[in-house]
DNA sequence: GAGGCGTACTGAACAGCGGTCAATAGCGCT
DNA sequence: AGCGCTATTGACCGCTGTTCAGTACGCCTC
């Protein structure tokens, strides 16, 4: 059972990490056994402890890789209009989600409901979603948009995250009555709408 | 290793239940092994076999009650004005949630992030906990809140849920710079002011 | 209170998976 | 060509879910 082929570590890596967030798209973490991942890749288990010092790390590695592939791919526009450039990001992540419906759920799923450190790369990459949109704005754009910097307001603004990423996912699941136009400009309002009146 | 004791079904399914809710609260529901709960309820690991099919079968049912144990719980006021209703259901929310802060961290993200049996509890539960305030609502009553029956507003309703748990279970965790009251009020009026304008 | 019966309960055995480690063999380098 | 480094293997261990044939507890009857 040999034809060994010997890689690089860092080809070898990024093969294993690559198959790995392809696999999390249609099976569940622990579905994404050892014995599977080894077989898929033609390699031997003992070689996973190469390179991850556990399957927990292995897992992260993956969980990881695909939070950063969300956020490269779903980058707002550089339009100097907060409000445009808050359109820009959102449509983008709906097309994201759209295209990568499988690969997300799952992704969302067991980074939500896994152990700490993989709920930590989860919550930190959904605050990296929404605080870029208001990152590049000026404070006279912020007030353009009704955002004050107090705890009030940052509390629901990472509560329109979760009503976003919640809403977009049911929608693309089932796309009934309303258009993706509509679905966005209705999410994008609720932001300026749900915000605490000063 | 004896010392049997032999109960009735009902007591012995209810005494694991029971067991299985209280251990959930300290760990996820893959450190809940057979072989904790077999130790812990002073059993065999057998006679887990004689009550439930199997290790996801037991899971859903421990999640099942524990949900349960949620919406009555924090079942709303009886109250005629809707938004007042409206406040006593998101009180009382708040109040579970502050009471049963691991257990009720535990049940979401387990309950989300398992299998499609225990994320259709999930789903069903949270949309049982916010469409029983409107169940009692006259249409008149609705027409005040501002919500109309369509595909739009119920998503948008089903949104504001998620807002709800993901900004309760932040603020439970790091109560910094709001009030309780404070966060009632503000995840209340979120409601009306995130739905779609007419 | 003795015996019998149904079934709640046990414990040994098996399979599958995460994790370890000494042995092996592919590839670059001289 | 051959040598050394290390990527890679495969056999092994322990733990956990699951099965099942057997055991004994408690109720019921006399």
């Amino acid at each position: 059972m040999s034809a060994r082929t010997r890689l690089t570590p860092e080809a070898r890596r990024e093969q294993l990490l690559e198959l790995g967030v392809r696999m999390l798209a249609t099976r569940s973490l622990e579905e994404l056994s050892i014995d599977a991942l080894a077989e898929e890749a033609g390699i031997s288990r003992g070689l996973l402890y190469h390179y991850f010092r556990t399957k927990a790390d292995f897992h992260e590695a993956v969980v990881e890789r695909a939070a950063a592939d969300v956020v490269r791919l779903t980058a707002p526009s550089g339009d100097p209009d907060p409000l445009v450039r808050l359109l820009s990001s959102v449509r983008a992540y709906v097309d994201y989600v759209e295209t990568n419906q499988a690969g997300y759920t799952s992704l969302v799923q067991r980074a939500a409901g896994g152990n700490d450190r993989l709920r930590e790369i989860y919550e930190t990459t959904r605050a990296a979603l929404t605080d870029r949109i208001f990152d590049a704005a000026s404070p006279e754009d912020l007030v353009a948009l009704g955002l004050v910097d107090d705890a009030a307001t940052r509390l629901m603004v990472r509560g329109w995250g979760a009503l976003v990423e919640d809403v977009v996912l049911a929608w693309v699941r089932a796309p009934a009555g309303i258009s993706k136009d509509e679905l966005i400009t209705l999410v994008t309002n609720a932001l300026v709408g749900l915000l605490p009146r000063p």
